[in-house]
DNA sequence: AACTCTGCCAACCGCACTCTT
DNA sequence: AAAGAGTGCGGTTGGCAGAGT
């Protein structure tokens, strides 16, 4: 869980992410999006790889991550599709929204590695429901209040960026250590009142509130922070050049 | 109360794949 | 076609917290 921060051989932190940290990885990504992942953290003012900075928006900071106990509805929707699928996390994931493969790595390894061994060999309610209330005050102990972070970017947006007309709607849910704050999931939004040509660089707009992709990276973002929507909705995260985007703002 | 054991899970690592030049 | 860069994925580790003794 919480690895000692420490420092590579070129001096980039490793370990636990702050408060701090998550601030600014959060602001920089909801003003300019995911872009390049290697070049991200230099320009956010991190010092760290591109990798766990991907890792860390990608399983924590990533808007509708969905945290806490796995119904059992989740829990039997894993196991059909790890018969299925395999280990193949991230596909596993794409079944479940708002969770993670990395979440669901462990889910597995934790709970129902077991239960699915027990349940084939035969021992229906062999075992007890894992998530004692004990489990789910460990899952929610270090709960990040979104409010404020995104209040955070709002102020990093205003003070540092040409965007403007931008309205930021998210919700999400993170967990931090010692924080203070239990909130189970939040949700909260983000205007901002400048904006520059930034958003238009990576595509081409048609001006009849369609884009076309030329970017996948610049994409999601804009999909999780709802200022675009995909063709289909279940398409969410299926970004596909040469596709058309549909603006919401 | 102190110590040990165990479960959980955030984060790292290395490999594979995709894309660009 | 080959090489390099960037990204995604799955396996594994490390350490905290709670349970047990």
């Amino acid at each position: 869980m919480v690895r000692t921060p420490s420092c590579d051989k070129d001096g980039l932190k490793k370990g636990t992410w702050t408060p701090e940290e998550d601030h600014k990885l959060m602001a920089y990504v909801a003003t300019y999006g995911c872009w390049n992942w290697r070049q991200l953290p230099k320009h956010a003012g991190l010092s760290r790889c591109g990798k766990s900075c991907r890792l860390r928006w990608m399983n924590y900071l990533r808007p509708n991550i969905k945290r806490g106990n796995f119904s059992q509805e989740e829990d039997k929707l894993i196991l059909q599709l790890h018969h299925s699928l395999g280990n193949r996390w991230s596909a596993i994931a794409t079944h479940l929204p708002g969770r993670t493969d990395n979440e669901i790595k462990n889910h597995w390894h934790s709970s129902l590695k077991n239960r699915s061994a027990n349940t084939s060999k035969s021992k229906p309610n062999s075992f007890k429901n894992k998530f004692s209330s004990n489990d789910e005050k460990k899952r929610n102990k270090n709960v990040l209040d979104i409010d404020s972070v995104l209040d955070h970017a709002t102020a990093n947006i205003l003070e540092s960026t040409p965007i403007s007309s931008l309205s930021i709607t998210t919700s999400s849910n993170t967990n931090y250590k010692n924080s203070g704050v239990e909130d189970e999931a939040c949700s909260s939004q983000v205007t901002a009142e400048t904006i520059s040509d930034f958003w238009g660089e990576p595509f081409l707009e048609d001006f009849e509130g369609k884009i076309n992709c030329t970017n996948d990276n610049f994409l999601e973002p804009l999909f999780e922070l709802g200022i675009i929507c995909p063709p289909c909705p279940n398409d969410f995260y299926g970004i596909h050049k040469e596709q058309t985007y549909e603006i919401l703002w």
